[in-house]
DNA sequence: TAAGTTAGTCTAGTGGATGAACAAAGTTTT
DNA sequence: AAAACTTTGTTCATCCACTAGACTAACTTA
């Protein structure tokens, strides 16, 4: 039935261990003491694993605190630097990449733009962008556990790329080229869920355990994190929400559905709409529109408007679904805030149930543009930390 | 951050004893040894948990089983019989009871009807039937394990009823009511979330993890098991789907959304369709276009394909959503099965993506009407087997 | 300086899993 | 039918990780 592990005493340590750790990395700087009776363990259980993990490195002491009336404690600090973690955001035309420590800091960052090329010529770059960062990595003890990769694209359980429609990939295994290339852990992931990740470890997600991420760019993908950790789904194919219907008998889309979301909410829906007005052909993409809004043009923030109101139909069905603490609005779309905000929350405020409005938050990206390079950074790290101590345990 | 309990013997051995009462509950009869070797647990281990678990008869050992060419095994079997639970679906103008053993089996059941009571009223109702169904209580060891009600509304997660809008009901306690007067656990949970969990653990859905549970009847609700457990949202008001927008700019709707699912694929939808048409007014419900349908009546079965087609307009925003292995539809729209289906299968394969039909099942509720209220009973079975185990191994 | 407090280590004890030996009860082979 | 083999289930010594509490270290306060 279900495929649980039994319970031994390895588990036992494994779990106390990462309490310990998260502890550590979440409430630094902090003593032995204030450990144990924060986390409910007893004060020799504690010492014990904290010299496990300073024999790995994740944890180091720094000089003692502040005493409180007795002895000084030794403070204990998450060693950020124990090793790092390269992500790459994937884009239809660009491709960012960051090397990034334990706690998501970006040590260094590369992005480049391209168009029109095919998969051969991506890889190539993307080879080029992986061993800029690979050199740039400083000294540490576990050098780069992880590569990460987010594609806009469907990918299955297995980290293949089954489907990207914007780069014309079809069932690609990125994930055994770069395995056997560089030989460390590699993650494939479609970019929302990595936006998705991002935001709840580093960026405006961090507090909550529900959070639904919309990735708005050319088209719409969402990412949903759902009791603290990534739901993906059966087959790992969550989140179409861009595909949802919005409009029954509406549009046709090329997905061979009908009306929907992404066909009025997304950055291609404005675009198309901007086609229609009377404006210069090098000013139809978003940065010209951008551009055109910024400079008052009327008809073009009427557009803007349109959009986050739509937007606001589709979150408010994503409201309903998932009654989460937190809605967060990424990818490209999130630079127009300015101009989709107030048609998105009058949407949401004029028709979303009253009771589902208690405890929600609706946000634009605090990691802008990095959130998806950020998140498949977090799954390295992420993954990195639970192997770790797990294989320290069994050793020893 | 994290509410994980720390980790000690204890939990080793409640987690390993519920591998085991599991073993023995899905795969039985069975003898020790298999279970050891299934689970991976040590034939020493295994014993002993066996023995706790005999004590508190919740297992029992029936006679020996075939050999396999060595001793003779001692064949274990799960103790359906060791209590049992009380299950009450609280419909708008019914109320189901049923009495199950810890398995699901119904040993008793109760159904009544009504029309236009208040609480009060229907409170007395239930009282009623709660009592008929604990006389009617067998002799065993642990006797009624706990009473569960299903409501057409919105539970928060303290077991509020916030908002029930058919009863016309509004912040009813009806938890601390029930504890007080029968002084056994309570669960009050909302119908359509019941009904998922029903149709998981006995039902159409056993097998799969991820299983979306659409409760059309007079609205929409919808009851999500993702990764094997319900998920709630964060207020516990998650899965209303029936307020989803199928139709930007669509009819108004009482939640002050417009173009809601449920508007179109509902029995409401259904019913205030037909009134449109020339029909004896007596025949103007659900029951009446049954019987319509039945004799052949070509207009009134348009109307139900039609009803399919739009439950398929939502039925594959699902899809997309959540990538699920399976999608239950239940309640009672789910009797016009027949009327329904072609039409609505028609709607998902034409435009369902190509990646989510794979692995995906759509099945009418194997429960039927019981759905609701064996989900509540099975709420308690869940909660006394897990209470159970904890207690007795803190004890001893 | 003495008394009190807090931090961290050390040691004996405990609970539960494990592996191996063993008893019990079969089947198969000679 | 006796001997050899198999499988089931129990028992027991051992191991591992957590706990309680004693103890040492280091600091503050009266």
């Amino acid at each position: 039935m279900s495929t649980h592990q039994t319970w031994n005493h390895h588990v036992v340590k494994k779990g106390n261990k990462s309490l310990v750790l998260d502890k550590i990395k979440y409430n630094s700087p902090i003593s032995r003491a204030s450990v144990a009776s924060q986390v409910g363990l007893n004060k020799g259980t504690v010492s014990s694993l904290v010299n496990d993990l300073l024999e790995e490195h994740l944890i180091y002491e720094s000089g003692p605190g502040e005493s409180s009336g007795g002895r000084r404690p030794v403070m204990l600090l998450f060693n950020e630097k124990a090793g790092y973690s390269i992500g790459i955001d994937l884009g239809v035309n660009y491709l960012l990449g960051v090397l990034t420590d334990l706690n998501g800091n970006i040590h260094t960052e590369k992005q480049i733009t391209f168009k029109n090329l095919n998969y051969e010529e991506i890889e190539i770059k993307l080879f080029e962008t992986i061993e800029y960062l690979l050199k740039s990595t400083p000294e540490s003890p576990h050098g780069v556990i992880g590569i990460g990769v987010g594609v806009p694209g469907i990918v299955d359980k297995d980290d293949n790329i089954l489907l990207a429609p914007n780069l014309n990939w079809r069932n690609i295994n990125l994930k055994e080229v770069l395995e056997e290339r560089y030989n460390i852990p590699i993650i494939i992931e479609n970019e929302a869920n990595a936006g998705a990740y991002g935001e709840k470890n580093f960026g405006a997600g961090k507090d909550f355990e529900n959070v639904i991420y919309v990735s708005a760019g050319i088209g719409i993908g969402v990412g949903l994190i759902l009791n603290d950790s990534l739901y993906k789904g059966s087959n790992g194919f969550s989140g179409e929400l861009g595909h949802m219907t919005i409009q029954a008998g509406g549009a046709k889309c090329r997905c061979g559905n009908e009306g929907c979301w992404e066909l009025y909410a997304s950055e291609q829906a404005l675009v198309r709409q901007a086609e229609k007005l009377d404006i210069p052909s090098d000013m139809q993409d978003l940065e010209g529109l951008v551009t055109l809004a910024e400079s008052g043009n009327d008809e073009i923030i009427a557009l803007f408007e349109q959009t986050g109101d739509y937007l606001g139909i589709g979150i408010n069905n994503i409201i309903n679904i998932f009654n989460p603490q937190q809605v967060i609005i990424g990818n490209r779309l999130a630079y127009s805030e300015k101009w989709l905000k107030d048609s998105l929350n009058k949407r949401i405020s004029n028709q979303a149930l009253w009771f589902q409005q208690n405890d929600l938050q609706i946000d634009f990206s605090e990691l802008s543009t990095r959130s998806t390079a950020l998140g498949v950074a977090a799954f390295s790290i992420e993954n990195f930390l639970s192997v770790s101590i797990q294989q320290d345990t069994a050793t020893e």
